[in-house]
Parts: structure tokens; C-alpha cells; sequence
DNA sequence: TGTACATCAGTGAACGCGCGTTCACTGATGTAC
DNA sequence: TGTACATCAGTGAACGCGCGTTCACTGATGTAC
């Protein structure tokens, strides 16, 4: 089974590859990742390492697929848990949004790749980057509709507002039809809240105000879900 | 009047030195930044530099300290502007969180460097650089403070919760006492959620979600401050 | 008014370093006959 | 069973490049006397 063979030799060295560049960004900053450092962490020399990515850009695009592929892994197999016990759709999202943090605390390095600085000089290909980044809000607005339809959802008048424009996009960009469109926007929101509080708390500015972040965190979320309604608990 | 001459040259080229800095942040990444390419860029031998900034480092520094200086400048000059055009503490409040993120859609790259990635390498001095990240959280706490003592605040039952870490903190680090750390709790709660949609938009993750930022991030605040009684318009 | 002097922004060479990428190549492996 | 062969991961030298920092220096300026 030559091909087999071959084809599992290959993805190690290239899984190797990735958790070295992981682990050197972890040290030198995402803007730091070399060829020439993996191949050095390796025992081996750098043009080795064009067998398995195309240049330095391209692992970097594997890497950025992997992070927005794990990240989303991670919540979903946290909701399934959720579900698995029990749990109720309400009690399944809040799962999924605990684990959005959980992730970033986990794995920092990818935080910062795929939500933080761009690497100077390198530019996504949006065909493979963009599906990869989607995965999470298509997993959000699931949960969502899964309460929604369970009823543990009540959005006031004010939450049923949508600005013009954005629905306009959400009808245009996702089909998603007036009904559903609040409901979109809300997810919207709450993720912006949830990754303002990760991101402040990643990059430092948020631990020495609040101290404890974790149930800073987990409060904060816990009133906002209430807000629309959902009962938790 | 030597003296007083000497020191002004020496502020212009400084200043020289640091615009051409954050431009050329702009286009290599705040990890791309390098002595050298300033003086290039300045006709100037890169260890003429050397004169104005100790170290790469120092001049770090001094960009961040500026960011967040500027940060915190920019909000609060909006406020004056409503205030001086009469406005209410809640118009004023909401003027400066809305100057939070136009400053951020002005210097991207400031706000990359002083809430984005770290410079690898790089270990800011916290003595000065505590200081000035510590402005801003001044300022709205000031906003909040008299939105408060003008009536124009409503908090819910829920809204005057506080973990106890979180509290014991925000008592042993900040001096404040239990009467205004549901407002403090707040205003960090506001703040994530302004911060989140704010990174998420600089790195372009928000703008293909919601198609219309400007109107996403206005309605947004609106409702939240409305959701602690604030009375806008 | 004229001269000696201090100041100090800026120079140019050098230090030792790391980078992505290309190219022709080696040498082990295992298949095909 | 034995030999010719293809495959292909990995090598080593080279390309041209940029980096922070140090050092002894130059040369214009303007002051002090």
C-alpha cells in the first residue's frame, strides 16, 4: 500500500510543521514565524520543508484554516456535551459561548493568528479562509434557532429593530428572511460582546480592572442571554 | 534663547520620527517596525536615531503611550464638544462612546498597537505605560458618574449585581466603594461590548457580517445604554 | 571685532545576526520485472 | 531470487536582502572671552 504510506508520512511531517510554527509563534508573536526556525526546531534545513507547503504564506494560510476550523471544533463539541447531558437549547448556547473563551484562553497563539494583527505582508486567499471563519456564526445562529424554536426566547420591541442597511445586507449576503433577521442581529451582538470581553482579556487590559475574569465573564453573559429572554438554570 | 531652541529641534525631529514610525507601521505590521527603515525613509543613518530614542524599545514605548494618550484625548474632546453644545451626561456619554471607535477607524494602527498584538520582543515598562491605558476607563467612569448624579441612570435588580471577586476587587484595587461598583461593573461590561465590536470591525470580521458597520455599532450602544435607563434623544 | 572653544546632530564602517527561496544533488526505499 | 529502476524526502551552497547596535569621527553652529 505504497500511496497509503506515503500520504500518512507526509500529513505527520506536515502536522509536525504546524505544531512547531504553533509553538514559535507562541514565543515570537505571530509576525515572527519563519521557515527557517521550524526547520532549525526540526533537524532540518529549511528548503525540506517546501515538500510539504508551497512557501511561507501558504503554511501560514493552513494555519489560519486550522485555528477558525478549531476554534469552531471546540464550541461545538462543548454544545454537543451540553446536549448529550441534557441540556436545554438555552442551557446548550450558553455552553457554546463559555467555550468561545475557553478556547482562547487554551490556545492564544491561534486567537491573535486569526483574530488579531494581520502578518505583514500576507494576504488571506478569501476562497479558503472565509468558508473556515464562517463555521462558528453558522454554529451560533443553529443554537439560536434551536432555542427559538424550543420558545425560550423573548426579544422585547427593541430587540426586534434592525437598522435598514443591515438588513438589507443580512437579506442580500444570507437570505435570511425578516423573521429570522432580529434573531441574526442579536447573535451579532452577543458575539461582539463575548469577543470584546476575550479579546481585552487576551491582550491584558481586562484582568487588571475587573481581577477575576472568569466570572466577570460568565455573568456578564449569563445578563445578556437573560436579556433576551433566555432562561438559564 | 540656546537652550529653548535646542529643545524644540529636538521635538520636531522626535516628532519626525515618530509619524514616520506609525506610517510605516501601517504598512509592515507594528512587528515590521525598524530603526533602520525610519532613517531610510528620513535621509537620515539609523544610528542617528540614537540621539532622539535609546533603543527600538524606547521608541515603542513613547508610540504606545501616544496611542493610548491620543485614545483617550479623542473621546474626551467629543465629550467637551456635546457638552459645550448642551448636551445632556447621557448625550455626552453617548458622544464618547461613539468617538471610542472613530478614533479606532482613524489610527487603525494605533489601535493595533496598543489593544493588538504584542511586538515580540517587546516588554512594555508598566510604570509608564499603566498610566496612560488608564485614561480612558477614567474618563467614562466621569461620564458615568454624572449621568448618575443627574437622574439619568435606571439600573435593574440585575444590573446592580456584582460577582464578590469581582467586587473585592474592584474595592482593593480601585478604592470603590459598594455603591458605585455596580456602576464601574457597568461601564466595563459597556466597554467590552464597545471594544468587541470595534476590534472585530478593524480586522475585518464584522464589516462581511453586518454590511453596514456605522449603523450596527450607533444601534448597538443606543440599546445597550438605553438597557441601563440611560434616556438618549 | 576676532579668535578659541564646546556642543552635538549626524556619518560611515563594522559587528554578528536572521530571513525566503532556488537549484542541482544524494541516497534510501521499495517496486517491477 | 536478483537486478534495474523510479520515487521523493532531504541536503548544502548560494542569491540578495534587512536588522539593532557600537564606535570613533566630522563639521556646522554659536557662545565666551
Amino acid at each position: 500500500v505504497p500511496r497509503q504510506r506515503q500520504v500518512e508520512l507526509n500529513e505527520a511531517t506536515s502536522n509536525a510543521i504546524k505544531a512547531t510554527a504553533r509553538r514559535l509563534m507562541a514565543e515570537k508573536g505571530t509576525a515572527g514565524l519563519s521557515l527557517r526556525a521550524i526547520a532549525r526546531e526540526l533537524d532540518l534545513t529549511a528548503p525540506a520543508l517546501y515538500h510539504y507547503f508551497g512557501s511561507l504564506d501558504d503554511l501560514i494560510t493552513a494555519l489560519i484554516v486550522d485555528g477558525f476550523t478549531s476554534h469552531a471544533a471546540y464550541v461545538r463539541q462543548a454544545s454537543i456535551r451540553a446536549a448529550t447531558a441534557g441540556a436545554s437549547p438555552a442551557q446548550q448556547l450558553l455552553a457554546a459561548v463559555l467555550a468561545y473563551r475557553a478556547w482562547a484562553l487554551e490556545q492564544p497563539i491561534d486567537f491573535q493568528l486569526i483574530y488579531g494583527n494581520p502578518i505583514p505582508g500576507y494576504a488571506a486567499p478569501p476562497a479558503v479562509t472565509v468558508p473556515a471563519a464562517s463555521l462558528l456564526g453558522q454554529l451560533f445562529m443553529e443554537l439560536l434557532m434551536a432555542a427559538a424554536a424550543a420558545g425560550a426566547l423573548a426579544l422585547t420591541e427593541a430587540q426586534q429593530q434592525v437598522p435598514p442597511l443591515v438588513l438589507a445586507h443580512y437579506q442580500a449576503r444570507f437570505g435570511i428572511d425578516v423573521l429570522a433577521a432580529p434573531l441574526f442581529h442579536l447573535m451579532n451582538q452577543v458575539w461582539s460582546l463575548l469577543h470584546g470581553m476575550v479579546a481585552l482579556e487576551i491582550y491584558h487590559h481586562l484582568g487588571p480592572v475587573v481581577g477575576d475574569t472568569n466570572s466577570f465573564y460568565e455573568q456578564s453573559i449569563r445578563h445578556q442571554l437573560q436579556t433576551i429572554g433566555l432562561s438559564i438554570m
